[in-house]
Order: structure tokens, then sequence, then C-alpha cells
DNA sequence: AGCACGCCGACT
DNA sequence: GTCGGCGTGCTC
């Protein structure tokens, strides 16, 4: 008899061993999978370890549990790898996600399909004396270097990983690399068959350059030498899903378990990178890049003079691109047809009754009202439902649609602006990906137009190049109470950049603020803003946990964060690290509902010196999701 | 997270 | 009588 210690591939919940006993009358091997009955279900399992029963036999007497056979061996020859486990384990214990969920995503979709076998490769641990480097560039500067590096014929030695963070961008990359080295594509909507095809040339060298989205990690390299992080930043190399891990992250794991370097790209500092610049472990080189004039237009003295959304200065600006026979681009804040519904009389907003959110104005037939959360749609009222009064009035950002009409009417009052084809793109106009790329399509084609699209443009931005950017309503970029909010608004305008415009126009009520933009000389803000965030105590000096709790009946959400506030202040106590793990709890002014879900969220600030956040997570009870280095903190 | 168990109401 | 609603509790 022996005793087999196994990772059953399904969710248990945290507050129970991940890594579960059971017997066998062999001996197993580890990276075996076998089959196990699991609370009245079956399930399979990897092996771990498995030891004689003869060494266990006084621990057996012991244990608090009835330990079960396991039903049957599915694979003897071990099928998951070292390397595989060393991932899992990794961003199960940084991401504090499920073991078993976390391993079952690290494997390959056709992990156990007959007509894929697998033959786990041994992990080679090579030492480098290379430190990781973060480069802040351009894309479009990173791959003639890339493409130098390959021509020197330097892949042969080994190969190469190019991270993007959405499919969008994967494109741009394979068409330059792959004339020079034998190169794969790899995402999510790759088929069973094409990946374990690549796998296989993975594993035997005959790969070169893979090129994919953030699974890409989990292939079985045979001599990984660099990995490439495109626009590092990116939110979409958070995942949303267990394991949410972050891409960037696991990928300098990965590169030091591979002993490659690893190379970031991104058109914008992190303040993270800063700090770790100045301890000095990673070193920067900055390409240099030319910058185009960027004019800010003071909104307040537009509107004493009756602006109308498209100030003077950016009219100009438009009309001198087009009539270079260049494209305009209108980088429009928000969605839909304007902003809010606004009562004159009380200044109270017309607010979805599902979300308790201020509605947005959008035009289809007529006026309506959308909630830009639950896509609830619902008749503009007549009265004020606070005061009764009947002073409503459009109030806000102009979203596409208003800034559509509006240059339509600009148009036809100001001959100086050609009669160009106007296109918008955002998530109203376009429903999915052919509508989308119909309107790249349409853009390609005439080179002397206007388009209006929201952020959805940056995944474009080595397609198209646009000679004028226009920024109607630079503070509404924005609007949101989170402490990364600055950072993001100045790596949008940097990724803005990369569109090659001539000129940028941005107009804006706060001329006081400083413009980064302008020079490129984020220095400063990254002085300030490191200043803030150790004070509040923010990344990078700390890592956030943001714990959620969502429930249909808002009394329990309600009792269901006091009750863990309360439990982790005095766990906190007990354990003495109350300095070193802040609570942050929004308390119930901020429970927000959600399609009629109500949800609460607590974030927790854990200090470096907190060496296990286990520890405290821990005590957190079942119901609630904890998400580690969330994308928003609200 | 699943999934089974178990205890009440509607219905062939 | 039993089918099935979802509250409760457990996972070696």
């Amino acid at each position: 008899m022996h005793i087999v210690e196994v990772i059953p591939l399904t969710t248990l919940p945290q507050n129970i061993p991940q890594i579960l006993s059971y017997y066998f009358d062999s001996e197993l091997l580890k990276g075996s999978v076998v089959e196990i009955n699991l609370n009245n279900r079956t399930v399979s399992a990897v092996v771990v370890s498995s030891t004689s029963l003869e060494h266990e036999k006084a621990f057996v007497k012991k244990s608090l549990f009835q330990m079960k056979k396991i039903n049957k061996v599915i694979s003897a020859t071990p099928a998951v790898s070292e390397f595989q486990f060393k991932i899992a384990l990794w961003i199960a214990k940084r991401y504090y996600s499920p073991l078993g969920i976390t391993l079952n995503t690290v494997l390959p979709p056709f992990f156990l399909k007959k007509k894929y076998p697998v033959v786990p490769t041994a992990l080679v641990e090579r030492q480098t004396s290379v430190r990781p480097r973060l480069i802040v560039a351009r894309t479009n500067n990173i791959i003639p270097t890339l493409q130098e590096y390959l021509k020197e014929g330097l892949y042969q030695k080994g190969q190469i990983l190019v991270l993007t963070p959405e499919l969008a961008t994967t494109d741009h990359f394979y068409t330059s690399l792959s004339s020079h080295a034998p190169t794969a594509l790899v995402n999510s909507g790759i088929s069973n068959k094409d990946y374990y095809r690549i796998w296989q040339g993975v594993s035997d060298q005959s790969l070169s350059i893979i090129v994919g989205t953030r699974q890409a990690l989990f292939l079985p390299f045979a001599d990984l030498r660099l990995i490439v992080v495109d626009d590092a930043l990116h939110e979409f190399y958070k995942s949303d899903s267990a394991p949410k891990y972050s891409a960037p992250a696991l990928a300098q794991y990965v590169a030091s378990l591979y002993g490659a370097q690893i190379v970031y790209t991104s058109p914008f500092q992190s303040a993270q990178h800063t700090l770790e610049e100045k301890n000095k472990t990673l070193s920067i080189s900055q390409i240099a890049h030319s910058r185009p004039q960027i004019e800010v237009i003071d909104l307040a003295s537009e509107a004493r003079r009756g602006y109308g959304m498209i100030s003077q200065p950016a009219r100009q600006r438009i009309s001198q691109t087009l009539n270079n026979n260049k494209r305009v681009l209108i980088f429009s804040a928000r969605r839909g047809f304007s902003g809010v519904l606004l009562c004159d009389n009380c200044g109270v907003t017309v607010q979805c009754p599902q979300c308790n959110t201020p509605m947005h104005i959008h035009k289809a037939v007529d006026l309506i009202l959308m909630c830009h959360r639950c896509n609830a749609t619902q008749i503009p009222p007549k009265s004020c439902l606070n005061c009764k009064s009947y002073n409503l009035r459009a109030s806000g950002t102009p979203g596409s649609q208003k800034l559509f009409e509006e240059l339509q009417r600009i148009m036809t009052m100001y001959q100086e602006i050609p009669q160009v084809p106007v296109l918008i793109l955002d998530s109203d106009v376009t429903q999915n990906e052919t509508e989308e790329e119909d309107v790249i399509q349409e853009l390609i084609k005439n080179p002397k137009s206007i388009l209006i699209a929201t952020q959805k443009i940056f995944s474009y931005r080595y397609r198209i190049d646009f000679g004028h950017i226009a920024i109607p309503s630079f503070d509404a970029l924005t609007y949101s109470p989170d402490y990364q909010s600055q950072e993001r608004l100045w790596y949008q305008m940097e990724k803005l950049l990369d569109f090659n415009p001539a000129s940028i126009s941005l107009q804006t009520f706060d001329i006081k603020q400083p413009f980064h933009c302008k020079t490129g000389n984020y220095e400063e803000f990254y002085d300030e803003e490191l200043q803030v965030r150790s004070l509040l105590g923010y990344p990078p000096f700390s890592t956030l946990a943001k714990l959620t709790y969502t429930h249909s009946q808002p009394r329990r959400v309600a009792q269901a964060g006091r009750l863990l506030v309360e439990k982790l202040k005095m766990v906190l106590v007990q354990l003495g690290l109350a300095n070193m793990v802040k609570i942050h709890d929004n308390a119930l002014a901020l429970m927000s509902k959600e399609k009629g879900v109500y949800s609460y969220s607590i974030i927790l600030k854990m200090m470096p010196s907190l060496t296990n956040p286990r520890d405290v997570l821990k005590f957190i009870p079942a119901g609630w999701h904890i998400d580690i280095d969330p994308r928003e903190i609200i």
C-alpha cells in the first residue's frame, strides 16, 4: 500500500488543503494522472508524490479524515512536467488561486486527449548573468531591433517569445518577424490540432519564434532565450477569470526558470519600474523618438467665446490636416450621444434603477437613456424624479454621436473644412469584430477622412496613421476615483503617439495641470506620484488584494462586509500584523448594484514586510472573491 | 466552486 | 404518491 498525494484538477475552497491524500496498491510517479472520488464525484488528479505505507502508518492512524482509494490510473507515465508544476505553484501562491484549477489552466487544452500524447520535457534550469531589461520604447522601435538580432542569426542559439496583450496586435509582430525564422501564432482561438502542432514544434525546436497572448507562457520551450513583453502596462495582461494572474509578472518568473532575458516595451514607464530602477535592479534604455506638436486649448475661454465642443484652433488643425490628405482622429472619452440628464433645479441626475449610476443619453430613433453598466434603456423622464422640475438638461461629456453631429454642423457652417467621410468606432456603432474591421477598411481606403473613436482604436495603432488627433474633452479621460487614473491618463496619451500624428489638439478646463506629454518627460510626475503612493501605501509600496462579496440581498452584503472588516481587524491585531496590512474599507457608501446584484469591496494593502499573504487571506470566509493586483479598486 | 442531500409545495 | 424548487454543508 502506498499513500499518494494528488492535486485534483478542480476548484477546492481555500480553507481546505489543496493537495489531498489517497491510497493505492502500487507506487505512482510524480506527474502521472489518476481518477479519484472527491465528495461523491469523480475527478482527475495529478500525482505529486507517493510513499510506502510502512513509513506513514502512524500518520494514517492519527489522521482526522477517512482516506479513500484511487479509482484508477489514467496515465501511469508522467504527463505533467516539472515546469508546469512550478508555474502552477507560483501562480497559486502569488495570486492566491486554488491550486487545482490553476494547474488545469497551465496544462494545454488537449491535455489527456488520446489523439495528442504528450511527453513532458525535463526542465533544465539555466543561470544567466543577464539582468532583466526594461526598454521604454514604442513597439515600432523594438521591431527593427529584433529584426537586426534575427538577421545576425543569433536566433539559432535559442528561441524567442513575443507576448502581446490582445489578438489585434499579434499580427503586427508576426508579419514583421516570420520572414526571418520559423514563427507561430498562439492565441485562445486556436484549435487543439494547431495547438498540438505548435506544442511539438516548440519542444523539438523546429519553431524559433512564438508570438502570442498570455497562455503562450505555458508552452514547453526547449531553449528559450528571450521574452519580449509588448505594451507591458496593458490592462488585458491581467486575467479577469481565475486564476487572476498578471502576465508580465509571470513572464518574469518564466524567464528566470529558463534563464532567459526579458525585455518589456511600453510607451510609458510604470511607477513599479521607476522604483525598481531606483533600486538598480533594472537597466533602462530610453529610445528617443520625435514628438508631435501638442496644443493645449483652454475650454473656459473657448466657452466664453461660445465654443461648440470643437474649438476654433482644433477646427483649423483639422481642416489643415484634411487638406494635406491626411486622416483625423477625434478621440472620444465616452460612448453614446451625450453625457447625462441633469436637473437644472436640484442638480440631480437621472439614474439607472438597477445600478444607481447615472444613465447616459443615447440617440437611437429618439433620445433614450442607457446605463453603461448593465445596458438597460429607458425613455427620458419629462420631469425630475427628485424635485418634479421640468428643467432637465443634457450635460457632461459629449459622446461619439454628439461629436458626429457637431462635425456635420461644422462642415456645413465653416467652409474651410472639406466634406470628407466621417466614421465612428465605439462599442455602440460596431457590435462585433467584423463591423469593426469594416470601419477600419473604410478608413484605410480613405486617406482623407475623420474617425471618431474611443479607446478601441488603440488595437489598430499599427495599421493606421492620423495626421492630427483632437481630444475634445481631455478632463473626461480621467473620471474615475482610482489611484492609477493619472498614470493611465498619461499612458493613453503616449499611446496616441503610435498613430504618428503631426499635431495634437487637447481641450481642457484645467490648463494649469502639467502636460507631461508635451515633452515626454515624466520624471517629475513619477516623483510626485511615488510620494503620494508611498504616503497612502499604494503599489509599488504594497500589494493590493481586492475582496468582493456579491448577493441579491443588500442586507446580506452589508452584513458580510461589516463582519469581515471586524474579523480582519481582530485577526491582524492578534497576529501582530496590524502595521503590515491596511484595510481600505470602501464602506456602504460604495456598495454597488450591478444587474440587480449588490456587491461590497474591501481593499487590503499588504506591505512588503508581510512575507506570506496567505497568513492573513486564509481568514477570509468562503463566498468572498479575492483578486490580487486588481485592475481597478472600485 | 460544484455537487449531493434533504426538506417542503404542485401535479400526473 | 413523486418531481423538483433551492437552502445547507462537505470535499483526503
